[in-house]
DNA sequence: AAATTTAAATGATGGTCATCATGTTTGACT
DNA sequence: AGTCAAACATGATGACCATCATTTAAATTT
């Protein structure tokens, strides 16, 4: 059966999306063409319609949840200097139980399967997170550019680190507490205001 | 054929010093247990004579590499205080060349991957994570111990999140940045020794 | 309205995987 | 010395997987 060319590129549209949620659910080996497809609502057979392979998809699903990700990032952004740094920080670590892990950032869920993967995902990738690095530098305090590019990466790496292992951990209240000392000190001046 | 219990209790812990490093490598489900054997130097049958499924395997060699993680921390925390932590980050986060993925952290490689499996593993994984943070909160400066272990806290989400982002990055001159960018603020006074 | 195109469905193929049943050898114990 | 069973090998089973060939039917074009 056929179907109008915008019901299909819905239905490509759909694929990217459900894709993306369950890879950072359950990692690229986690779940097959066939169930992603019937996710989408459609069958298996009609994937090689829209993508060359799953590693196609892959790179393409992966590489739309990290530009959304840099527009959230930017329009947090779009704040005075400090307040925008404090409003991703805590954007980014909010409590666990706001949705689960296919509602995580792809750098926490998906960066060692993208390291594994190799290829144009992890290309996309690398480019990815260094749009989201600038975006926190153009938000954070300090004498020179490089100097604010340098506290940038920490704190990005605090924020990924910190979402990384409250996720993998199994006691709920261990998980917030990591969480929460976060979102003390990776936010502006960071560890000095207490 | 039959082997001595010595010889049998040889393989296996070769099996698991094997597993250990191929899950890192290669995640979960990236290598079965046929190859893992093979690695091993024994054939896929025999695999069920040590362990009862390869979820136990799972459990049982990441168990063993964070227990080896916390003895290592806990060698280089036998130092003066501010030497100790510093001793801890620059082991962490030693240049990306310095042996591949199959010698990190399982914090860092495996961390999505034990969310994701639950069970067993994410308990032992619960266990070591809690014990090396008291190793780090044992080399923290702070006022009071809840300050000491909010500041640990913020330290491992760093180390953690850096190695994590320079090892899934394409480009080595910016994993090489990452893991820079950590040496320098996540020591001790983290971001105010400039 | 007929012809053409194409999205999607159906179903098959070859591969891989975890697990287990069975066979073989030989240490360990009587 | 003789028996037993542990340790491993071999091979099978059934499930799942990515990919593709073929078919179906509807949207588009003529």
């Amino acid at each position: 059966m056929r179907v109008s060319k915008d019901q299909a590129a819905e239905n490509r549209a759909r694929i990217i999306e459900v894709a993306s949620q369950q890879f950072r659910q359950k990692g690229f080996d986690g779940i097959g063409v066939a169930d992603l497809m019937k996710n989408a609502g459609l069958t298996h057979g009609g994937f090689y319609g829209h993508f060359a392979s799953k590693d196609d998809l892959i790179a393409v699903s992966c590489d739309e949840a990290m530009k959304r990700s840099a527009e959230k990032w930017s329009e947090l952004a779009e704040q005075g200097p400090e307040e925008a740094l404090t409003a991703i920080v805590s954007s980014y670590l909010a409590k666990s139980h706001s949705g689960g892990l296919a509602n995580s950032c792809t750098m926490a869920m998906l960066a060692p399967d993208i390291a594994r993967h190799g290829g144009e995902v992890q290309t996309n990738f690398t480019d990815g997170t260094k749009k989201l690095l600038e975006i926190l530098a153009s938000v954070t305090s300090g004498y020179t550019d490089a100097d604010k590019r340098e506290k940038a990466i920490a704190t990005m790496a605090g924020l990924v680190g910190a979402v990384v292992l409250s996720r993998a951990v199994d006691d709920p209240a261990f998980a917030d507490e990591i969480l929460s000392a976060g979102r003390k000190l990776f936010g502006p001046e960071e560890g000095s205001d207490q």
